[in-house]
DNA sequence: ATGCATGAGCC
DNA sequence: GCTCATGCATA
């Protein structure tokens, strides 16, 4: 499928949004058929939301409190259901996604970038972080909807002065030899990814945020592997106990 | 829409 | 140094 065309959209850096451009054109294209998402899990310091727990639980702390007055864990499929939602309203409304992502900081004080509004719209946070954000979303969807005409009052972030480093690109055919290494090993040691990235020509610490970043991916609700239909495996890598998969190779 | 990057916590 | 939430910059 075509991952995106083209897009014609000139974005400034802090997201300045347009008065009413391009309110529904960045969506041009890139679309993911619907796919059923079978979330494995994931047990990062030791909590994890019960994924397709219909039932009442949900407290992680330590207290225990029956009543459930407004909120419990969505299911994936129910987050599935509301970014789908999700994303049409803001459409019919003609939000951009950047709109939202500024709205949400006038309203509730949480500022959130283009970025995260799509890949929410998209599935492509954690579940934890779906969660998190759903309750934002759902609390501007109904400001939006009800409030016919209100001139919502724009605001203009400060842009912040930080030095960022450029952003390195790297070569497709590098980026077939870290994604084999992948496979192998997703979480090479210190001196693996030195020699990897020596052998690459990269800096270690590009390699080192590459294998980061490409482990952060498979976590996603979304996977990279477009297909999941029937999968009934959970855990994709080092898991329950220490099964620590030595990966030695120099 | 997505790739590479930053930074806060945790160990 | 890793995970995790998040975003600038770019394709």
């Amino acid at each position: 499928m075509a991952t995106a065309a083209s897009n014609p959209y000139s974005l400034l850096g802090a997201g300045a949004l347009g008065p009413a451009d391009g309110a529904g054109m960045q969506q041009g294209g890139a679309f993911r058929g619907p796919q059923k998402l079978l979330q494995g899990e994931y047990l990062q310091g030791g909590l994890h939301p019960g994924l397709r727990d219909g039932g009442e639980h949900g407290e992680l702390g330590g207290h225990h409190c029956q009543d459930h007055s407004d909120e419990e864990t969505p299911t994936s499929d129910e987050l599935e259901q509301f970014a789908k939602q999700f994303k049409q309203r803001r459409i019919k409304l003609g939000f951009t996604q950047a709109d939202v992502g500024l709205a949400l900081g006038t309203l509730y004080g949480n500022v959130f970038s283009q970025t995260t509004i799509c890949r929410f719209e998209a599935l492509q946070l954690s579940f934890k972080n779906m969660c998190k954000l759903k309750p934002l979303l759902n609390k501007w969807l109904e400001e939006a909807d009800s409030s016919t005409g209100s001139p919502t009052s724009i605001d203009k972030i400060a842009a912040q002065g930080r030095k960022r480093k450029k952003r390195t690109s790297i070569e497709v055919s590098v980026k077939g030899v870290l994604e084999t290494h992948f496979l192998k090993c997703p979480k090479p040691a210190a001196q693996e990814i030195s020699s990897l990235a020596d052998s690459l020509q990269l800096e270690k610490e590009v390699v080192r945020v590459w294998f980061c970043n490409r482990r952060q991916k498979e976590k996603r609700m979304t996977p990279p592997g477009e297909q999941q239909q029937q999968q009934q495996q959970h855990d994709v890598y080092s898991h329950g106990v220490k099964t620590d998969t030595a990966c030695h190779d120099l």
